[in-house]
RNA sequence: GUGGCUGUAGCUCAAUUGGUAGAGUGUCGGACUGUGGAUCCGAAUGUUGUGGGUUCAAGCCCCACCAGCCACCCCA
């Protein structure tokens, strides 16, 4: 047998409830004035290279990197904003005016150990507002978000928010914090000996030593006039659209494009893989891929981890059944049940019998459809020209005419 | 990538100290030749994750691999 990559899933029983989920989110997208943009799952790995940039885990070891048959490095996707300002750029879609607002949705790619809410293959639904640096718009965009988690049903979330500055004040920091660690070093796990030369920010969530990042600098003593305003306008808005978030310094995001505003949707009942969501403002990005200077802000969500927290919250909605199951009672009528299926599929969702069960068997399948209707056809409705219908919750049944088939299943 | 736990029917799980697999549920059929979800009866289904090894004998012990789960790492 062969059987399916590690890391990987089938959908088959849940697909509507995917189908569902994508739709809702579409939808407030949709109604926040955002369009579907699509693009290709794979990439040239140097666009993620430089664009999530080389130090940081996703380039570093979880990129799915093979050569074509051209001699191309070829990249599958492990994110979706990089992509997404390959083709602003690509497009020159600044020339259609700004604010550029976009949403996809996807399969992503990242090598790493499976573990629930954590695949090889998983799927984002994220949006991109591109063109405005005002704290407004970061606002805008978590506002949306949570009309999002909120349209199917997910309550029980919470917003973390922090600011990881700019190019002026983010290497003051770093110093900053350089000097507060190069004490500690000794001390300091393996891991974050790494860190410490590579990405001294990553120190602040490591969960080993986190009794060391207590007492750390923290980023917000260090902002500069323009990131400590812009940070605290988008905390007001935040407070004005009575929007609940935690401040939390730990969150620095790791991929490298993040400038000011980092935000995540976390569900802490996951457990260990309990952020749903993850966004934040990457205002140097565009220019890095070779576009023109342009601020934006943008979040993505996990749609498997969505799932699993509406699992958690029992907000799953019930599957629906289908509208009406036609039945033969012997197999004379038959033809005509399929005609009249055939026919009743152009107004509802409709199933008929073709295993050759007997008049029981029918009934037994259209239980299990969860049909809100059967339509019974035997010698008499033949000859009478009426069509059994039972309403399958009531038990109710009567003869009616084809037109009234339609009028009674409509409600 | 590191560490720990697990792997038996479609699903959830049994199987004394090693003695070549069983229940519930689901599926199918019948009780019920024009009526489902209830009840009763019956039937089918496994190379016990894969491959080696130890043993007279392995679902059980040992090794490797594969997969899942948990934690780390990191994130969606």
């Amino acid at each position: 047998m062969i059987s399916r990559i590690k890391g990987t899933e089938d959908t088959i029983e849940e697909s509507w409830l995917w189908e569902w989920i994508e739709g809702r989110f579409k939808e407030v997208a949709t109604n926040f004035g955002f369009t579907q943009i699509r693009t290709p799952t794979f990439e040239a790995t140097e666009l993620f290279d430089r664009g999530v940039g080389n130090e940081t885990d996703i380039v570093q070891k979880e990129m799915y990197t093979f050569e074509d048959k051209g001699g191309r490095s070829i990249t599958l996707r492990p994110e979706g904003t990089a992509p997404v300002m390959r083709a602003f750029i690509e497009h020159n879609l600044s020339s259609k005016g700004l604010p550029q607002k976009l949403f996809y949705y996807g399969p992503m790619f990242r090598y790493e150990k499976p573990q629930s809410g954590r695949l090889r293959e998983f799927h984002q639904f994220g949006a991109e507002l591109i063109g405005s640096a005002l704290p407004i718009a970061d606002v805008f965009v978590i506002s949306m978000a949570i009309e999002m988690l909120n349209s199917v049903g997910l309550t029980n979330f919470k917003l973390k928010i922090n600011s990881t500055g700019d190019e002026k004040c983010r290497p003051e920091y770093v110093k900053a914090l350089r000097n507060y660690y190069r004490d500690l070093l000794p001390k300091l796990c393996d891991d974050c000996k790494v860190r410490y030369e590579r990405n001294v920010l990553r120190l602040l969530d490591c969960k080993k030593d986190a009794q060391y990042a207590k007492d750390a600098p923290k980023i917000t003593d260090y902002l500069c006039s323009d990131c400590k305003a812009h940070f605290e306008t988008l905390k007001r808005y935040l407070d004005e659209l009575d929007i609940q978030y935690e401040v939390d310094p730990s969150i620095v995001r790791g991929l490298d494009y993040y400038t000011r505003t980092v935000f995540e949707f976390k569900y802490p009942a996951l457990g260990a893989q309990d952020a749903i969501g993850g966004g934040g403002r990457y205002d140097k990005l565009i220019e890095e891929l070779g576009g023109s200077k342009t601020p934006s802000v943008g979040f993505a969500f996990g749609i498997e981890r969505i799932i699993l927290a509406l699992k958690m919250e029992n907000k799953v909605p019930e599957a629906k059944g289908i509208d009406v199951y036609v039945i033969a009672v012997e197999d004379a009528q038959r033809v005509e049940s399929l005609k009249i299926a055939k026919a009743l599929s152009k107004f509802f969702t409709v199933d008929v019998d073709i295993m050759g069960r007997n008049l029981k068997g029918q009934f037994s399948q259209a239980s299990k459809e969860n049909a809100r209707f059967v339509i019974v056809i035997g010698e008499e409705e033949i000859k009478e020209g009426l069509y059994t219908i039972k309403n399958m919750k009531t038990g109710e049944q009567k003869r009616v005419r084809f037109s009234d088939i339609i009028e009674m299943v409509k409600i």
